[in-house]
DNA sequence: CCTAAGTAAGTATCTATTTACTTATAGGCT
DNA sequence: AGCCTATAAGTAAATAGATACTTACTTAGG
């Protein structure tokens, strides 16, 4: 294990490579700056993952995954889950990003590891409403713990003295409603 | 008024800008398709709006003006508004991917013609409570309304049998419950 | 006939991808 | 153990195609 990693030099690319993409999107990342800011090399790029699309799909993977295993479904306790992903949002902005990008310029890319997410319709079956479905609520309360961050910037400059304390409150207090 | 007609021209230029910066977002967009599609040339963008940023973000402040006048702010019946900002959305489809896109791509860009929103803060103050503050509840709102688009293309897949109609008593029916 | 709308054909730069090359390292052979 | 070599890791430089933006020109119409 001297210079030569390739496991480690995998890891630093893809690394950098969610860095970018959630920076400046897929068609706006930069090849380049990725292998700059992965001390690696262009090459190395694409023998580790083909094109640009293919390690844009396996950061977004890698991405999913991690949040996944970070912010585990709980569906006994929807309000404390909304709290814990808004928390993992403000943690780790790049994931939101990279999902809403890949929402709007590939959006085929990576249904995959979703699965663990979609498990938890089921669990959440129980609590649904006949006026709100399971993967109805799934579906607004993943939307209310990213509201802060897909809402009109202009519309934040608003609230003056807001924290991501009250924020966060508000976001758990919306879903406690909507289940009561 | 023959072929002529600088304002015409101008129109579609616009029309045809916010197609594709909704399809392909800032730095996807192509000004040859944009000067292609507007029936027009590429000379007359540059001569029109300066540069590709200037374009995009006179498209930009187009489709939210075109939203504030579609969808006028009612702050005495949020219920009803979010119902009517979910229909806009399915409606014209382009207007939130252009802004989810300025969003990541021109953060700063065209926050000016949020004021129409803005105005109604005010009046929901009196609608919020401790545990959700005014524009926080705008934010949710608006979250809401647009939670079908952001959310994960594989989680809505999930629902067999979904339709608008329901998704839209949905997003009502959550955002009345927050105001219980 | 003069101004402004419109057109066509560049140009300089950028960017994804490839080709041709160098160096480290693991493992077989003596 | 110590050499030798096949293979995988790493590098540098070129290429081919896009793409934002310009220059030089043409034509309509008041």
């Amino acid at each position: 294990m001297g210079q030569r990693d390739a496991e480690a030099t995998r890891a630093r690319i893809l690394s950098a490579a969610l860095t970018e993409f959630a920076a400046h999107g897929y068609s706006g990342g930069r090849i380049d700056r990725i292998a700059r800011d992965a001390a690696s090399n262009v090459r190395m790029i694409y023998a580790y993952f083909g094109n640009k699309s293919g390690l844009f799909d396996a950061a977004l993977s890698d991405a999913i995954v991690r949040m996944a295993e970070e912010v585990p479904p709980e569906p006994s306790d929807l309000p404390a889950w909304v709290g814990e992903l808004f928390d993992f949002h403000e943690r780790r902005p790049e994931v939101l990003r990279i999902c809403l990008w890949a929402q709007l310029e590939r959006p085929d890319a990576a249904s995959e590891p979703l699965g663990t997410y979609l498990a938890k319709v089921e669990s959440v079956q129980q609590q649904a409403s006949p006026a709100i479905g399971a993967v109805d609520l799934l579906v607004i309360i993943y939307a209310v713990a990213q509201a802060w961050h897909v809402a009109p910037v202009g519309l934040l400059a608003a609230d003056t003295h807001a924290s991501s304390t009250t924020r966060r409150a508000a976001a758990v207090e919306a879903v406690t409603r909507i289940l009561a």
